[in-house]
DNA sequence: TGAATTTAGTTTCAATTGTAACTAATATAC
DNA sequence: GTATATTAGTTACAATTGAAACTAAATTCA
């Protein structure tokens, strides 16, 4: 038998919105106010960590994030000089990316903060279920590919 | 062995806050544009279609939504002619809400479709993976609280 | 009681956000 | 080879958002 009265406190896609915001607030809580970034830039500036030298475009496809929101991201990072930008040879349309010497020591100073909330968090539950949790993941992006 | 790196694609507040997004956006598409009715005047249809007679406040402490954004939701449903206010006798710095029949109409219109995208979403996990995540969001909300 | 605090809700203001329209460069098609 | 379409990125604009300050009512406490 199917629900047929909607109760947003057992309705999952609701309450998973809320979980998640709460999560994203307490996190950037960690960082914002100590180093003036916003929740885009740091997400930038974590992905020109891992992969130094990909595009602004890049940064879009491996984050899902709006493309304006990245150009002002790194726009607003490159003002800070946290990153520099170089124009690529052969195609003109593209920058490359870099974090500067400065922008290292950011993200040197916050991935581990991120790291040890994220281990703080998962505390909350077993090793299975994070395994669950990750799975469970992937199958709703799945289906959301799908729709 | 502890993480050290952060890989943005494996970091589950991260993964956790894109595919959420994708969720609510998708969900989102099925009545915005049909009704004229954003998520915060959504959620307040809801609560109030389950709980008549509650107050602004008890709607922000039942959904985590922020109370401006609530006032707001409320006065756009009112002068949409979605809800009604009466102020509480006995403390008249409360409204009592309730929605009007207009009101009553839209929410018998969205329960049944949002409750049908939930349903197909969850077509893409078992049903013991729905009641993993359940779980899972019940420790990490509890996780919350306690931070 | 009457002053000080708390609570419900609103308003103001500035920041953040996304859609759409745009520029500039490259790739494709004829 | 030139016209057309696509891609990278930015800008303009309007809507959404939340923090902070506010009003009005109720509660506490001295």
């Amino acid at each position: 038998m199917a629900k047929t009265t909607l109760h947003l406190e057992k309705f999952l896609p609701y309450r998973l919105s809320v979980v998640t915001n709460r999560i994203s607030g307490a996190l950037s809580r960690h960082y914002a106010d100590r180093f003036g970034i916003g929740i885009p830039e740091w997400r930038v500036i974590a992905n020109l960590g891992r992969h130094p030298g990909i595009t602004a475009n890049d940064v879009v496809e491996q984050s899902a994030m709006d493309k304006v929101t990245v150009s002002r991201a790194v726009a607003a990072l490159e003002s800070k000089g946290l990153l520099a930008r170089k124009r690529d040879i052969n195609d003109k349309r593209k920058s490359r990316l870099t974090l500067s010497a400065k922008g290292q020591a950011v993200h040197a100073e916050i991935a581990p903060l991120a790291l040890g909330f994220e281990r703080d968090l998962l505390t909350a539950l077993s090793p299975d279920e994070v395994a669950q949790l990750e799975r469970i993941i992937d199958k709703l992006n799945g289906k959301m590919d799908s729709l």
